[in-house]
DNA sequence: GAATTACCGAGACTGGTGGTCTCGTCAAGC
DNA sequence: GCTTGACGAGACCACCAGTCTCGGTAATTC
């Protein structure tokens, strides 16, 4: 009997990490550039100078070669401020998460994303997932300053976690309103007036 | 010369009523039943027992069938309160909107009509020109509350218009949160802290 | 009632999609 | 040099929105 962890050592040609590196290039930049438009596995391969059995090889379908051309190429940091105040805490991760949504080409790319996870059970999952790192950082902040006494009582965490997403989603998406450092300010006052 | 806006009476076989009722009562019912998955064209021609040619005879588009179903067969009145107090007619709004997004068959296929969307660039406007009175509504709402005084001046309407629909959006799209009558007197209560 | 007009259901067709399959080729290890 | 498995290329399938054409049929006019 083989050990089961590794029954066999590799042989055969080895993974060509400059097609993995071009598939993930090419997806960003056509994720970016669509802005909301479909981007098709045809012109991914295509714009990679790569074939699409290499694609679908290494990835289980296109919503996951996307998701990881945004999460390996353009991984924003997500801050987990610390600074012993609520409201400059809170104010902090407001600042962070609205000039993210402003860079290229992360946030057309994000954009265009969610439209695809709109039809993509698969990727609607994958971005769930995704995004429930985001959601736990404004609830960590929320209850460090619920320990210190920052937060009333009757306050209630989960509501105002989706205050906070809710309204950038809305605003990110419809994209009918500006979601610059003004509105990071105004929504953290909001939030905890 | 004609007369240039009514050139020639009309005649000829007239349009069928009971094949547009039928396309409209099909289309909800499988927006209804979808809640999420896409809805073909065939597939409602078909349970509707009509020609595909019928249906783009009287609709420009897939997207202006789907919204026509949800509008003209599961229309809800939008609530316009007027109590004479902010904080109860803001609370009458929420319970409504969140009352109508539980509601079947028009909330899985606002539901199904809202991923739609995110493909299909003509239909989102309709679905944002539609969804525009709503927002009105609550911006007027808001208003009024700051001339009688009951909202601080430093107060911007159009934020916590957007905080009040991005948290309900947020909420029914994603479902990881109930919408009931709890959640909107919190909300209320939260917004106008 | 005959001619005209325009809607009807049915379904073929086009162009594009995500995803699978197969081909001959090429690189890595034995 | 042989085996293994990744490679680019592209044929292929199923599905879909939207167009086109067909023979049939209902409403109107003469």
């Amino acid at each position: 009997m083989h050990d089961s962890k590794e029954p066999r050592p590799h042989t055969g040609r080895r993974r060509n990490e400059a097609a993995r590196l071009a598939i993930l290039d090419a997806a960003l930049e056509l994720l970016a550039d669509a802005d909301g438009a479909p981007v098709s596995v045809e012109t991914i391969a295509r714009a990679a100078g790569v074939g699409k059995q290499t694609l679908y090889r290494w990835w289980p379908s296109k919503g996951a070669v996307l998701l990881d051309a945004l999460t390996d190429r353009a991984a924003q940091d997500v801050p987990a401020p610390d600074t012993g105040s609520l409201r400059e805490d809170l104010r902090q991760l407001a600042v962070a998460t609205f000039e993210a949504a402003q860079r290229r080409p992360s946030a057309p790319a994000l954009r265009t994303l969610v439209r695809e996870a709109a039809r993509d059970a698969h990727l609607a999952e994958l971005l769930r997932v995704f995004t429930e790192s985001r959601r736990a950082a404004v609830r960590v902040v929320l209850e460090r300053g619920r320990e210190r006494g920052e937060l009333a009582a009757d306050r209630d965490v989960d509501l105002l976690v989706d205050q906070f997403y809710g309204f950038f989603w809305y605003r990110f998406l419809l994209g009918h309103a500006p979601l610059d450092r003004s509105a990071a300010d105004r929504l953290t006052e909001s939030l905890l007036r």
